[in-house]
DNA sequence: CCTGAACTTGTTAGCGTTAACATAGCAAAT
DNA sequence: ATTTGCTATGTTAACGCTAACAAGTTCAGG
């Protein structure tokens, strides 16, 4: 058994092998797996047959080196705990599972300079388009990226210079139209609850239009409450508790998540604090996870779902194709009013 | 200036442009970059300055190929939605961020022609190792996994025999111990509440042991619920309703997950059914969302985190060297009673 | 029976990098 | 002075695949 094609050599398999197997030339193989070019059925047939048989999985570090082309996608997000970003992650994967290209998950935990790392080993593979969350990057992130001479889609946030494409919500006039709202309602007392993430700046534009409308009404924010970690729901109790316990003649509470808000209504319904009547609650983002409360709270869906998808549909349609450019997508938050916020 | 090499042509920039920049062979430039070799400290930083200015971003498909390394690792996993799943892959990044490794996540939404393919697609990355939810798959998965011959880690179940290693806890011992744990309350009239997902096995796992543990106690499931899609807490809610209204004497509720879990104890609390005293309830993983009820969920722990990063460690002390293999690491769900299991 | 279009298959030369080996330079040791 | 043993750099040949072109084959139409 010792001829030259000898028995499994743990060797992995490449085209030739199943070349070899086949009895056809490499090149005919590579036409057969692509299905790209002239093959008759027959030889088709006896290579995705020899093919099977043999385990063969194409070598598509090879591929794209002698074709530059890459079908893979760079998509960075700061975070995965955050609910929002898995379902952005999700609204990418439904687009591009229907076209050839692939996305690959990077995660830079709101720092900028993972988001350098992280962007520059994903450049390295040369991908076809990357998709970022956010407008804020650092210089050498922005060379990189402006170096990069392919399809980049700036998502989540449209409140800024994107360096091509860009995906989002205003987040200032999402804080900007909450704030209306609430004001509209007739609160006057208003507090503010939310993270300790200076580098979150999505949330610091919306609070910055929070406080923006507010002033424009004459009113300021009368108290704030931050928190860092562990889990969302009870922080939104705990700073309820705390924001409360040290300012009672808050009328209004508003969360910069859903999640905290949520806490922040359970906290108000344990205690039998009149909602929306003596204190209303807004939070923001529309997670599902709303729906199942025994009461709704006022929120403004971030439409994550559809960045995610038309994110991907922007780099899909430019793939391959050198038209395109520089899309604007400004998607328009949807205030949810829900039952804790006065009408 | 149209000399040969001439300015900025739009063509990626090689090893040679740096090379030139610098007077130095590519080979050396090649040195620098990636640390090895020696070279010296004149010519390291006049290379480092060269691939700088130039904004060069080395080619990892040319370097792979040359080296047959590749420092990527595919994460397959059912779906983003679940949060079990964001928190296995944030277990294993914060593992990889400290190697080489780089993880690439695919999704198969519970399907197994997805995951064929995604692991396919993965697959012809040539990949360092991987790690993939489930020990269920397709014969042409298990043989492509088989055949890749790389460190091959199947996580979040241990019910099955592995192909390679092994991480994750016995879902069927956590479904029967949730079961004597509920017997031993007291409870006898027990309902369950479920996905309509024939293909998550863990789901199904769980279950059946919880059967089989009330059966040897002569105890059986008393009546069910299935869901499918939208809102679990939400669902949770309506399930409960609906289970409580057609078997009003149950008095225990084992919920496949603790989204749905919460949902039937906001429920319960919403209408003054005495939790743990008229009807117990369980769930199922320990999210830290929990933590935030009104009242504590029994629920028991499935460890995704440690997961996650159990699975990253194999894979890294395996890259490179050719030891190791067929590691087993079963953790113990912890069950925690809270406040919704009589003692 | 020949011509040429249409189809099918093969050949050659890279893609950009790295492994492995080769060489130059230079100091210390003989 | 010559050898030895370094260190620093360069040269060559892959890695496995595909673009581009070349060359058979077949078959219809004259």
């Amino acid at each position: 058994m010792s001829n030259e094609t000898s028995v499994n050599a743990n060797r992995p398999l490449t085209l030739r092998d199943v070349s070899e197997a086949s009895g056809v030339s490499e090149m005919t193989v590579s036409r057969v797996l692509r299905n790209r070019g002239d093959v008759s059925d027959a030889t088709r047939s006896r290579v995705l047959d020899a093919a099977k048989t043999l385990g063969y999985v194409p070598n598509k570090i090879a591929g794209a080196l002698a074709s530059s082309r890459v079908n893979l996608v760079a998509v960075i997000v700061p975070s995965l705990s955050n609910l929002v970003f898995p379902e952005v992650l999700t609204g990418i994967s439904d687009v591009l599972d229907e076209t050839p290209l692939q996305p690959v998950f990077g995660v830079t935990h709101y720092k900028p300079e993972r988001e350098e790392k992280v962007l520059y080993e994903m450049l390295s593979w040369r991908p076809s388009g990357v998709i970022i969350a956010g407008l804020e990057h650092s210089e050498a992130s922005r060379a990189m990226l402006k170096a990069a001479g392919i399809p980049i889609v700036e998502i989540m946030d449209t409140d800024g210079e994107p360096i091509d494409a860009m995906v989002g919500i205003s987040h200032r006039r999402a804080g900007r139209e909450m704030a209306k709202a609430i004001v509209a309602a007739g609160y006057r007392n208003i507090g503010f609850l939310g993270t300790k993430m200076p580098l979150d700046h999505r949330a610091r534009k919306r609070f910055e239009g929070f406080t923006e409308a507010l002033a424009k009404e004459g009113l300021e924010v009368a108290d704030q409450e931050f928190y860092d970690g562990g889990s969302a729901l009870l922080k939104g109790r705990e700073m309820t508790a705390a924001i409360l316990k040290r300012s009672p003649d808050l009328d209004f509470l508003y969360y910069s998540n859903d999640m905290i808000g949520a806490g922040g209504l359970l906290y108000c319904l344990a205690n039998d604090i009149d909602v929306p009547g003596k204190v209303g609650l807004a939070g923001f983002n529309g997670v599902d996870l709303l729906d199942g409360l025994p009461r709704q709270l006022a929120t403004m869906d971030a439409c994550r779902l559809e960045i995610g998808q038309e994110a991907a549909r922007i780099i899909a349609a430019r793939a391959g194709n050198e038209t395109g450019g520089a899309e604007r997508v400004v998607l328009s938050p949807k205030l949810e009013l829900g039952d804790t916020l006065k009408r």
